[in-house]
DNA sequence: CCATGTGGCTAAGTTAGTTAGCCAAATGGC
DNA sequence: GCCATTTGGCTAACTAACTTAGCCACATGG
């Protein structure tokens, strides 16, 4: 039989772009060993059994979002640096609706590649918020400040809590305007 | 063979405290017909398979939650009425981790039940953000910014999203001393 | 006191993930 | 080039979960 000459990556990859078509849920083996051309055990032979499988998607999905944060806040900083990464967190979820509730978990605890990729993300907002001369208590509240709203509001969008879709951008711009008034006079 | 003597509230209820001690996925119609001293197809005569009963939960979860955010917000108008419903709020949350998330999403259109305990809750905020005079899509923003971040927030707390659990009773009445900042000055 | 509806049950089917074990295709040393 | 080994497919079979069919006993009410 001729080989499909999967590679573990290929097959992570492809349940990505499963889990951002039909949500987490919607990702079954068989449909990813339909789409990749292989029948359901030869998976097996890749990854790891299908816990193992959301895993290796949410690693891989934290990573990618750290990254798109971190080249959104290169040069920026302060109120420029925080548009332009609430900007590319909400693109980047709204072009993997499915991955994107995948990146908003702790990493369990012992899981190393987990803590690791998790902080790479936790350590762009942490650096843009240094920015404003945040320390102590003030830091750690305004990091969760910053993570919620932003969080939140995509969750929504994404997540379909938003019933009428109309004026997201302007919605999300005022968000951001907020977010950005109270990070100024947060030490007040 | 003597009678459990079940009804259908009976076994949604179960459901529901099965979920927030297990988590949505945690809900097995196994452990619920254990818990319930039942054999799983019993269950079968009270509710509609498992998709019916979770949405049986998600509504009751919908009513319950706008309820206890209305009675919050009873008495009490703009800075003072946001602080009793983001506590309500919160505190619904930490109470029903599992509930919580079902209650976030937006009525499938055509499923009266859903639309109309869903219009319920948004009423609330509707209403407390009346209290500011906001108006057209100032009142649309607003509604979605307050939405947003208190979902955020609670989201990242009752999911696991915030690594280390201190002093997030701090952090979260700065994140509404935030909100109700913005609001006040809102119009500007 | 029996006719009827209801709420339990067992048995069996379906779907999804998983494991075991086989076999052919690649690969690499000689 | 050839054989040994590893690799990546496969079929078959098992398990766990939800679901359906169909039976039977208990409760209830004329």
């Amino acid at each position: 039989m001729a080989r499909a000459g999967l590679a573990a990556d290929v097959v992570v990859r492809e349940a990505a772009r499963v889990i951002d078509e039909r949500g987490v849920n919607g990702l079954s083996l068989a449909v990813l060993a339909d789409n990749l051309g292989v029948r359901i055990p030869s998976l097996y032979k890749h990854v790891d059994g299908m816990p193992a499988l959301r895993r290796g998607v949410m690693l891989a999905a934290k990573k990618d979002l750290a990254e798109e944060l971190a080249s959104a806040a290169v040069g920026r900083s302060r109120d420029e640096a925080i548009g332009a990464i609430a900007h590319a967190y909400r693109q980047w979820a709204l072009e993997h609706p499915g991955q994107y509730p995948m990146t908003m978990h702790a990493p369990a605890p012992g899981d190393d590649d987990d803590t690791a990729v998790s902080s790479a993300l936790l350590e762009v907002i942490f650096r843009v918020l240094a920015g404003y001369g945040l320390e102590g208590d003030d830091a750690i509240d305004a990091t969760r400040f910053l993570r919620a709203s932003l969080h939140g509001f995509v969750a929504l969008e994404t997540g379909g809590g938003f019933a009428m879709p109309v004026d997201l951008d302007r919605s999300y711009q005022r968000l951001v305007t907020s977010i950005v008034t109270a990070l100024n006079t947060w030490a007040e």
